[in-house]
DNA sequence: ACAGTTATTGATCGTATGGTCAATAACTGG
DNA sequence: CCAGTTATTGACCATACGATCAATAACTGT
């Protein structure tokens, strides 16, 4: 075979990434992470690979390593970052509403509008990664929990109130959560009604907790505040 | 470097692994399904790699790929067959109930009492793997209506017989459908009390369908037959 | 302007994935 | 017993994964 010089090699080189501007280790790590978020909402836990986030980063495969324990850590810290802002929102936006009633019912038509499908997927993932994945599964464990408190609080306060009839405010909000958490998970792949979904289990809680029927199924009255 | 003749050469060559035998390819097809199966339920759909399943069945990757079409196909054929057998059994279970109220209460107690968490497992990877598979999604699609269609049919049925009120069966299947997905997936990372998780679920469910307290919450009078 | 520090990289490793295909070897019928 | 059929395989391919480490290049303070 007769060699040609100067033949052009076949390299793909898709745009060559010259090399990344030199930042502060703090602002490199907290973009890294920023990064990994984004496509965590983007595309679920399980894209966020090494690569995928160096490329997007604009940065080495390397430096990623660099910065990040290991995958496995990075992956639960962003499924904790992404769960701790969602309740952060939440909670905000609740602060904003003045009764009990009102709040629940904020709760569930945020949960359930399918506006936060991006999340629901991120639990999903984190659900079947979390078997593998021990720190994964621990940040599921906390951030479930935190879901928890959050629900229960809510329904302690509105007992306290008066609003709210129920025995056992800790069982009535693994119940919510649990609804929520399933509803949603069908609704990623099965695309039902956001309405009907919604009326139902607005039914389903007024019952749970002694109020009158349509207490709960009125969208809120304003939009929140919301992180961007 | 010199060449020692008889060399000892370092393959790893775990259990050498002798050819397989040869069998009639219907066999052969139904034991690499079979084999899959097996393999999901114990690892979850995302261990069902080509190797995986093929060492499992004690045979080549090349011949599972002979078999099948492709991984994406197994997985999907292999979340319907786990799936259709579990609504299978459920349903068998049920025949051999004489009352509707005993029938879902029946159905909540086996579903909510741990001995069911494989398939679990099995749903949550199929969740989250569906999003990128189109024939696995597809299949969630229709196992999810399979399953709803079992719950509204037992509900229409209790309501005809005057057991339970409700004013729309399909949505209250879809909301305890919901709930069951929900509270199990939680289960599955979380392990709270399963007994409390299928109290306040019961109660839940009677709420729904007009029932008096704790009709639901004992546990069934036998185990019906289930298959292995 | 120079030396020291360090953010970033390229090269590389070991392993895993799904998939293809010609070659092999075990049957089968004549 | 032999020829034809075909179930099974080994040898690959291209790609992807997480991770490590010496080398490089861009800053910093003097």
């Amino acid at each position: 075979m007769l060699v040609t010089l100067g033949e052009e090699v076949p390299v793909p080189q898709q745009t060559p990434r010259r090399r990344a501007a030199r930042k502060p280790p703090e602002q490199r790590a907290a973009e890294i992470r920023a990064t990994a978020r984004e496509l965590a909402l983007a595309d679920g836990l399980s894209a966020m690979t090494l690569r995928a986030v160096a490329q997007q980063a604009g940065v080495t495969p390397a430096l990623v390593a660099h910065y990040e324990p290991s995958m496995e850590a990075l992956t639960a810290e962003t499924f904790a970052v992404i769960v701790r802002e969602e309740i952060a929102d939440v909670k905000a936006a609740v602060a904003a509403l003045a009764a009990p009633t009102e709040r629940v019912g904020y709760v569930l038509h945020t949960l359930l509008d399918g506006s936060r499908d991006e999340v629901t997927a991120v639990w999903v993932d984190a659900w079947s990664l979390g078997r593998r994945m021990d720190l994964l599964a621990r940040a599921v464990r906390e951030q479930t929990d935190a879901w928890q408190q959050l629900l229960r609080d809510l329904i302690v306060a509105g007992r306290d109130a008066g609003e709210f009839v129920t025995d056992d405010p800790d069982s009535v909000a693994w119940l919510v959560l649990g609804m929520i958490d399933g509803l949603n998970a069908h609704a990623l792949v099965h695309y039902r009604d956001a309405r009907a979904r919604g009326l139902v289990m607005s039914r389903a809680v007024e019952s749970e907790l002694g109020l009158p029927r349509s207490a709960l199924s009125k969208p809120p009255p304003s939009k929140p505040p919301v992180t961007p």
